[in-house]
This record gives C-alpha cells, sequence and structure tokens, in this order.
DNA sequence: CGTCGTAGGTGCAACATACAGATAGCGGGT
DNA sequence: ACCCGCTATCTGTATGTTGCACCTACGACG
C-alpha cells in the first residue's frame, strides 16, 4: 500500500528522460548537476538524480554522449557531456516519437471531448 | 540481454490503458474483448490481451467499473463492464493530466525545433 | 474429431522508476 | 579544528508497469 507517491496518475512518456537530456546537450555541452537544474525548464521537477547519472551513463555507454573529467576549480570534480552524431540522430528520431505520441493524445482527447459534451450540455 | 524487444525506444504515457478503457467504456458498456479490438482505433495496436484482462478488473476493484457476467448465447460467457460515476470522475481528470502531458510535449517540441533550425538552415 | 474464433485468465521476467542513502571536495562560520 | 551546507557523482534496493508466453473453456464448422 503505503500511498505511494500518488494514487496511480498518468504520467509522461516512458523514457522520456533520454530524449530531455538529448534535447538539453544539444543545446550546449553540459555536467550532470547542470542537466540536473535545467530539467525543471522541461517542465520535469523533482528529477532523481540517481536515474539522471544512471541514463546519461547509458547513453554513455551506447555511444549518444561523449563524457570527459573536468578538474574543477572549486568544488568536486564534474564530468562534462557531449552529444555525438548518433546522439544527435538519436535526439532527432526520439522527437519524431514524442510528435507521435502528441498526435495520438490528440485523438484520445477530440474523442474524449466528444463524448464529455454529452455529459455536460453547451452553456 | 536477450536483444531488447526494440531499441529502448520512447512510447505512450505510463498507465495510458486504463484512460483508454475508460474512455471507450464511456462510450458504452462493453466487454473484455471487445475492449481489446477497439484499443486499435485508439491509436494502440498490439495491446496484450492478459495486460487489459488484468487493468479491468483493476478498475473494478477501485470502484471505476462494475461488472457483470453475461450468459451468452454462443461461445463463452463474457463479462460485461460498466462506468461508475467515480469511473466517470476518474476519466475527467485523466483526461486533464493527458492535456498536460501534451502541453508538456508540446514545450519539448518547440525547444527541438529550435536547435533543428540551427542544424538545417533555411532552405 | 480437429481446429478456428471468441472470451477470459495466470505466471513470470524484464524493465523503468522512486526512494534512500553514501562519498567527497570546497567554503564559510564559530 | 570542527561542523554545516552546497556542489557533484554514484550505488543499492524496492516497487510498479509492461510484455511475453502460456492455459482454460465454449460453440460452430468441416
Amino acid at each position: 500500500m503505503t500511498a505511494r507517491r500518488e494514487e496511480n496518475a498518468v504520467g509522461l512518456p516512458r523514457n522520456y528522460l533520454r530524449p530531455c537530456l538529448l534535447l538539453l546537450l544539444a543545446e550546449g555541452t553540459a555536467h550532470g548537476y547542470e542537466l540536473l537544474e535545467q530539467m525543471s525548464t522541461l517542465g520535469i521537477d523533482r528529477v532523481d538524480p540517481g536515474g539522471l547519472y544512471r541514463c546519461l551513463r547509458a547513453m554513455d555507454e551506447d555511444g549518444l554522449v561523449r563524457s570527459a573529467w573536468e578538474p574543477s576549480t572549486s568544488g568536486p570534480a564534474r564530468r562534462t557531456y557531449e552529444l555525438t552524431d548518433e546522439g544527435r540522430q538519436w535526439l532527432h528520431v526520439a522527437a519524431g516519437s514524442l510528435a507521435e505520441v502528441v498526435r495520438t493524445l490528440d485523438r484520445y482527447h477530440a474523442r474524449y471531448a466528444e463524448i464529455a459534451e454529452r455529459h455536460e450540455p453547451v452553456r
């Protein structure tokens, strides 16, 4: 039970993190913590740092990004991530998929509106 | 490893099945197998029957739908599902959440288009 | 009788995500 | 010197959602 985060709510697409990170990296090289903060500008707050770093490493292994340790002048060392050509391609594909999702969801909504009308007469 | 079903592609929202079934049921009482076939009209092909029936039973337990066995004249017995008021409410909420998802995805796309422009100059 | 179409169902493994820490460097305050 | 808070990365584990592979059962048709 444990009242989980929120009674099974419908949420963002599966595997949404990857396209988000790729987009941010397409806008410019960055390191993990920076990306973590910028995620909120994409409409996601409360990103799990663990998941984010794991995702970055997975993308590194998949060759979508290239990483390099950057000795910091102050504070702990940071790993900067740079998008590869393959990553850019992947981003393009993902953007297409997301557009497809939007189309599907629009169809859903149109259909929902139709039946909702029947319940709430024109005011 | 097992060659993963499909290179981790980005897909539809989490828990999308529920809102879909609720919408179809809002259009009229139906039984599982019927819903299974109608799912394709919502843009989802290849729905897993197991998952669908499980989802229906879960919604029944949650009070979103009411089910009744219908003795069939020919073929196996079928269980018909009817939307409850609570289910209708839930559908409304879910539709709102999905609209929110679309808004988020639109923002994503706008931002993607901006950087894509830089790579493909105006032709 | 075998097989097809209808109808509902179980069990399990893989995967994605959430939660909860651990570690570690640096700077500021006391 | 010590702790605290901020930056920064990472691990371990529980939980939830999905997909895959099956199984049962009824009726009709050849």
